[in-house]
DNA sequence: GTTGACATACGACGTCTCTCGTAGGTATGC
DNA sequence: GCATACCTACGAGAGACGTCGTATGTCAAC
């Protein structure tokens, strides 16, 4: 299975977890999850099961415990959730989402700074290409 | 109702012909559709009227049949799904969003110009330093 | 008035998401 | 042994989504 589906909003938060924590027991999500949000323990796990099931996790065995870790690195599944919100979207406008983007919140100075910074490098080298397929 | 709720993938699709091309009927929009992907017509129109019935879109009658229009501007939807988005996966912040957007694809120079356009306003100091336009 | 071509209304079904309760395993302490 | 406290597995239910079929309405042409 090359792709896992897009997590769906649940998932993505267990995955902020997850990405925020590193290798974690379904009780330590859980009691990360717990200060945004109340659920039954079992809601987690039964998630994270699925979530494994879905490729979305991995699971290893650690002392009679599973411990769940991200399949794919943040910054790889924000990418994937950015492209399909400019495709479903923004007609894969990339220009229409960042303006929009930058239109949808006051952006700090520093934010901005790193824009700027990562727009118009200080030496003409050329930026990160993507190319994950 | 001030804010309809986030619209849905197949919701955003006859959205984003209701943007093109203005109000149209359901036939109008089930052949616009027709391009993408195949469904019967009956579930173009089901959909218009739950749409109707979230807020999504606004109805009214012209000839006996019914036109229907976006409740929304396209950019005021956009920028709903963008900080949506943004809060989700990104944990608000704008700079990684957009990171993240410039990375996902090969941006064209005319979009890049764009961007920056839009961050670097013409002012003496910026246009010393930056020297992009 | 009957037919045909078009429209809308609406119920129903399969699937997915999110949630929970209950059942069952395993280890530690008494 | 037995109870307690933790863990996992799993079935079930409510609700949303996307889809379609069928029923019903309207109007013009014959």
């Amino acid at each position: 299975m090359p792709h896992p589906p897009k997590p769906t909003d649940a998932e993505l938060l267990i995955l902020r977890v997850l990405w925020a924590h590193g290798p974690s027991t379904v009780r330590e999500v859980h009691d990360a999850l717990a200060d945004a949000r109340t659920v039954a323990y079992t809601t987690t796990l039964k998630t994270l099961q699925v979530m494994t099931e879905k490729g979305l996790t991995l699971r290893e065995d650690h002392r009679g415990q599973h411990l769940y870790r991200p399949r794919l690195a943040e910054a790889e599944t924000q990418q994937r959730l950015v492209r399909d919100l400019l495709d479903r979207a923004f007609g894969g406008s990339t220009s229409k989402l960042v303006l929009q983007a930058l239109a949808s919140r006051r952006t700090s100075p520093e934010e901005l700074r790193e824009i700027r910074r990562f727009l118009n490098p200080r030496s003409p080298k050329a930026r990160k290409e993507s190319g994950d397929d």
